[in-house]
DNA sequence: CATTGACCTTCCAGTCGCTGGAATTCATAA
DNA sequence: TTATGAATTCCAGCGACTGGAAGGTCAATG
């Protein structure tokens, strides 16, 4: 198979699976004219990398999932202590998202949005000590 | 002020500091030693980015917001507009986090995380359409 | 006056995970 | 033969910094 194949099978662009094979996750053979020649194994190992990935793990777990994947004698204490570490992550970044997502939405309820100048958005950005919040409590 | 000053005082590290200066979103003066000068209103400017900064605006979006808050004819139309669509990234994002998440949990969940290598984590990278659900199903 | 140490300067390189583009070669069909 | 498409390598850029090297400046102390 030429890189050409693997992508569409794998849903993964030629130029990612290039790159995979340049920082090492990969190791295709090649044929007299230089072509990268995929076996199935290949296209395994990039499938599971784009399922990998598509979870959100980092390209570093995603090498050491591999090697997991291919170490017959792992523990699955390991693929679980990775899998949970980026869980965590996630949920940091979730709640992290959601903590803007909260201020953000306040802010954008209290913009008219009209021709007029004035804004609550601006107005936090420039001096969040005073919100409406506490204008109201100082009153 | 010197750079170290106003990062003390804007939280914002120095090195940051200098990148917002080459970018062009801040210009403060300089001294006859060559040291930046910065006055309450650059100050005032880096409290500002960094506060839509840590509400997840990209840099292009703090420019436009800093432009906005500095032109006192904008209309808040435009700068609602503009936070509206960073939080409608921001639920995207969220959703797609939470999507991963729930995927990874499940997968976490059926893994015992003992000694033994059986792993349904590294099964379904390896082969997503056979998951414990599908393979229940299908029995 | 010399030295120390904190602070400032510029410039270059690296982060992460690709992605785009240029220049070139190879394969295949009309 | 020629056109087209697919493959190759290499270099550069994205966003938003961050680290580090090499050097200049300042205030205080011995």
């Amino acid at each position: 198979m030429n890189i050409g194949d693997v992508s569409r099978l794998s849903g993964l662009p030629a130029k990612t699976i290039r790159y995979y094979e340049d920082i090492g996750l990969i190791q295709p053979q090649r044929g007299d004219n230089g072509y990268r020649q995929f076996r199935d194994a290949d296209l395994h190992k990039l499938a599971f990398l784009g399922r990998a990935r598509a979870l959100g793990f980092s390209i570093e777990d995603c090498r050491t999932l591999l090697a997991l994947y291919e170490d017959g004698s792992r523990e699955s204490a390991a693929v679980k202590k990775v899998a949970e570490h980026h869980l965590e992550r996630i949920d940091d970044k979730i709640a992290q998202l959601r903590s803007m997502r909260a201020t953000l939405a306040e802010l954008v309820d209290a913009c008219a949005g009209d021709h007029r100048p004035d804004c609550p958005i601006l107005d936090d950005l420039g001096a969040p000590e005073i919100t409406e919040d506490l204008q109201a409590a100082v009153k």
